[in-house]
DNA sequence: AGCACGCCGACT
DNA sequence: GTCGGCGTGCTC
């Protein structure tokens, strides 16, 4: 009797014990030896049935419960390697999130079936008089017609207070019953009919000139040997089929090929089998996601000397094997990709496979180009923007040991490689990397820890590595490597910052200032590309003074207040502090204080009216809705057949545009206004990655930035490339108040349709951490309860909590105690949700 | 999450 | 006096 550790896709904390009863064989195959651990099995949870994930076997029971028997075991094999089922314990604990939705969310969707019920219409009971003189509805007259009601339509029917009652009735008449079945999984396993040759037909051995004679002779060699007549289509047949066994790797002929050759095999094949010439198998095929060919990418005949002294650190950490996170910091241009793709080469010389995590699919896309040219067909892609399918194939791929690299985004991080060597983190600073729903993990974060699980080698890498990150370089957590040279040293753009608070003196008032204006229009009639940023974050209701350009910051918390115009304030979305919105500028004394913000159309437009000639695009979150649209913006910018690309912070990201030699960003401080405590390091970041776009090619870039606030030294410091300076900047201003990397931060999120509900449970949840804290020693804050920076989304209202500390300890304990307790502190239907580490604060 | 068990209002 | 509403609490 064999008990089971199973996590069960149902939000419970603990693992559950189950029972392998002996009538069910781990291995179908009869290989008695093969472990259950990591395979998907469906369970009896209450009174249903759901998917569960082997975690271990031959445990020990503790004897406080019942233990049921597993209903079925669905995988022939693991579909998660035992690596990863340490990591799946500390997501859970560490995001408070159940293990079995941890693994849920990690495995590719449409895996986890879970058993759902049927009405069906007993078939004696056909003609019963009773349910006929039911009035028409629509599940009546579709249970007459098919017998049956989908899932979706069953659980309607019984939520519906009207009609519960009668098909409860008609049950215990006999009339209706309930069928359980289990979901079909939506992806399965795409099989393709091959056919194989039994008997080998030796090739003629004089060469036959035409088809015909071939066929003459296949049908005298197996009537002499066998003693089989052969009709005129089974030797064509056979001959076609032997065209494609000699291309195919195992020998075999996919039936769609094989009628697609000759349209009569349909025919000959049947005959074929008959006489026992060939026989029929099923075999897996494995869907494409390469739309279309990729670039290639040459490998460069030498590397930097600053590639060289990285490389020199990483490669024998990787030979070596054991646990090593390093931090790359690597100017625009510095050529990381070279790094990451010769660190993987080593990891592949050791037999390892190797993980690289990209904060955005359009940039999995492109990287994807250059592991492929590298290294061919051991590349795969993993993204959410696959089908289920795709995304499925690919993820067998990976378990398979087939391919040895996978690219992909966030998601990424679970995939299931073996003898895992590395991992790669691109654009280790990027949000993209944080999952913003359900369970919400930070992929670069989960990189380290499964590289410290499994003893392996995590590079992290940025030409502006997050403060936290490099606060961690410099505290010795990660190994700093620097690269602060643009390969071909060629140099960083010159930058230049126009003053938007100066007057425009004549006519119309623009967007554009006269300065980038005339840059823009010389590059445009040069014949080369420019790129147009628009900081979309400085779109929210934020109060500006028109005289110093200074945002109305929060009294205590070192963020932007946010416009409530119904209530005439200015409120702290992390605090709750307010004043009223007729302020005084703190920093100059101005009465001047004005809501800001434009429509992103409106720089579009303005470009076409100012160089009409110009193939002016834009890259935004509506346009970017439609991923090939996206994508195919992209490649239109690449291969030059847009001049002007405008966009928000997409256009920044590590896009490789060789054509552009002028970057214009239209209003640089918008997004220092934004209520984050990175608003400033996020807003250095925008401008230095987008910088970046600019003269990658032969030609030096330009760059002009328009901002009110050319003094802020987030601006100031991104016109000199000055990243180290500001780091120390940020460090210096976050110890207080305490930000990260000096505490810990949670955002516990409450939301729900009833606004006093959500207030009322907020307010309490924050009165109970506090009561919970007052006895603690080290350092520890509960900020709010606040409404949320978007306070109503989809008819819920949202408030929040903060929680600031110095030690994790003290906040996993209060998470715990939030979500022990969540019954006597949550009023009404709200959900509350937790957020370790958030990254978006909106 | 589902689903069962269990305690208070509108009906025969 | 019953039926049935949906509030708590468990699921190996």
């Amino acid at each position: 009797m064999m008990l089971l550790e199973i996590a069960v896709a149902a939000p419970i904390d603990q693992t559950l014990t189950y029972r392998l009863p002996v009538k069910i064989s781990a291995n179908p195959d009869g290989d008695g030896t093969i472990s259950l651990i990591g395979r998907r099995v469906l369970v009896p949870l209450g009174g249903r049935k759901v998917t569960g994930y082997v975690l271990a076997e031959d445990v020990v029971a503790s004897g406080e419960f019942k233990i049921r028997d597993i209903a079925e075991v669905l995988d022939v094999k693991p579909v998660f390697p035992c690596s990863l089922i340490a990591l799946f314990r500390w997501i859970s604990n560490y995001y408070h999130y159940p293990i079995g939705e941890v693994i849920r969310a990690a495995l590719p969707a449409g895996m986890s079936p879970r058993s759902v019920r049927c009405l069906e219409l007993v078939d004696s009971a056909r003609e019963d008089e009773r349910f006929l003189s039911l009035p028409d509805e629509k599940w009546r007259i579709t249970l007459q017609e098919k017998g049956s009601l989908s899932a979706a339509a069953t659980k309607e029917l019984l939520a519906s207070k009207v009609w519960k009652k009668t098909i409860q009735q008609f049950i215990k008449l006999g009339v209706l019953r309930l069928c359980e079945s289990v979901t079909s999984d939506g992806v399965k396993e795409k099989m393709e009919v091959c056919y194989r040759l039994q008997h080998w037909l030796p090739q003629p051995s004089v060469d036959l000139p035409d088809e015909s004679e071939i066929f003459q002779h296949y049908r005298r060699q197996l009537d002499a040997e066998l003693g089989l007549e052969l009709k005129l289509s089974e030797a064509k047949t056979l001959y076609y089929m032997k065209g494609l066994e000699e291309k195919s790797v195992d020998g075999t002929s996919p039936r769609k090929e094989l009628l697609e050759l000759y349209a009569g095999a349909a025919k000959g094949i049947c005959d074929l089998k008959e006489k026992r010439l060939v026989t029929e198998q099923k075999k897996r095929v494995f869907r494409s996601p390469l739309g279309e060919r990729l670039e290639f990418f040459p490998a460069p005949t030498e590397l930097t000397d600053e590639q060289n002294v990285a490389l020199a650190e990483i490669v024998p950490a990787i030979e070596q094997g054991g646990y090593t996170p390093f931090l790359l910091h690597g100017v625009t241009g510095s050529g990381k990709t070279e790094v990451y793709l010769q660190a993987t080469a080593a990891a592949l010389r050791q037999g390892k496979s190797v993980l690289v995590i990209v904060p955005e699919i359009a940039l999995a896309t492109q990287l994807e180009a250059h592991f492929v040219s590298r290294f061919g067909e051991q590349v795969v892609l993993l993204h959410s923007g696959l089908s289920a399918s795709e995304r499925f194939d690919q993820w067998s791929l990976a378990m398979s040991g087939e391919a040895k690299i996978v690219i992909g985004a966030r998601s990424a991080i679970f995939a299931p490689l073996n003898d895992l060597g590395l991992i790669v983190v691109d654009e280790e600073h990027d949000a993209g990397l944080k999952q913003d729903d359900s369970l919400r993990y930070n992929g670069r974060d989960l990189a380290v820890v499964r590289a410290k699980q499994q003893g392996i080698v995590v590079l992290l890498a940025s030409a502006t590595p997050s403060v936290v990150s490099y606060h961690n370089a410099l505290c010795g957590k990660y190994r700093l490597l620097t690269m602060d040279n643009r390969v071909g040293n060629r140099s960083l753009p010159k930058v230049t910052l126009i003053d938007l608070r100066k007057q425009q003196s004549s006519g119309k008032r623009s967007l554009f200032r006269p300065q980038l204006r005339k840059a823009l229009e010389e590059n445009f009639i040069a014949g080369r590309q420019s790129v147009i940023l628009i900081n979309r974050r400085g779109f929210s209701s934020n109060v500006l003074c028109q005289e110093c350009g200074t945002p109305v910051q929060c009294r205590d918390c070192h963020v932007t207040l946010t416009l409530h115009r119904s209530t005439q304030q200015l409120l702290c979305h992390y605090c709750g502090y307010s004043v009223h919105e007729k302020t005084v500028c703190e920093s100059c004394g101005s009465m001047q204080l004005v809501p800001v913000g434009f429509g992103t159309e409106r720089v579009e437009t303005e470009l076409q009216e100012m160089l009409p000639l110009a193939r002016v695009a834009r890259l935004d979150t509506d346009t970017a809705k439609d991923r090939k649209a996206f994508l195919q913006t992209l490649k239109l910018m690449r291969g030059g057949e847009i001049d002007i690309l405008v966009g928000t912070q997409m256009v920044a990201k590590g896009h490789h545009f060789p054509g552009v030699t002028l970057v214009g960003v239209v209003w640089a401080d918008g997004g220092l206004a934004i209520p984050d405590y990175r608003a400033a390091e996020k807003t250095f970041q925008l401008i230095t990655q987008v910088t970046g776009r600019a003269g990658r090619g032969d030609s030096p870039g330009e760059v002009y930035i328009q901002t009110m606030r050319p003094e802020h030294y987030a601006i100031s410091l991104a016109r000199t490339h000055s990243y180290r300076h500001l780091v120390e900047k940020e460090l210096e201003l976050r110890k207080n108040p305490a930000f990260p990397p000096f505490v810990r931060l949670v955002a516990i999120h409450i939301q729900g349709e009833s606004e006093q509900d959500v207030e009322r449970s907020a307010s309490r949840i924050a009165a109970a951490c506090r009561a919970a804290v007052k006895e603690k020693k080290s350092f520890v804050e509960i900020l709010g309860p606040a409404p949320s920076p978007i306070d109503r989304v989809k008819k819920n209202y949202r408030w929040q909590v903060m929680i600031k500390a110095a030690s994790i300890e003290i906040l996993d304990a209060l998470c715990s105690y939030v979500r022990q307790n969540q019954q006597e502190l949550v009023s009404g239907r709200c959900k509350v949700m937790l957020d370790k580490d958030p990254e978006n604060m909106m």
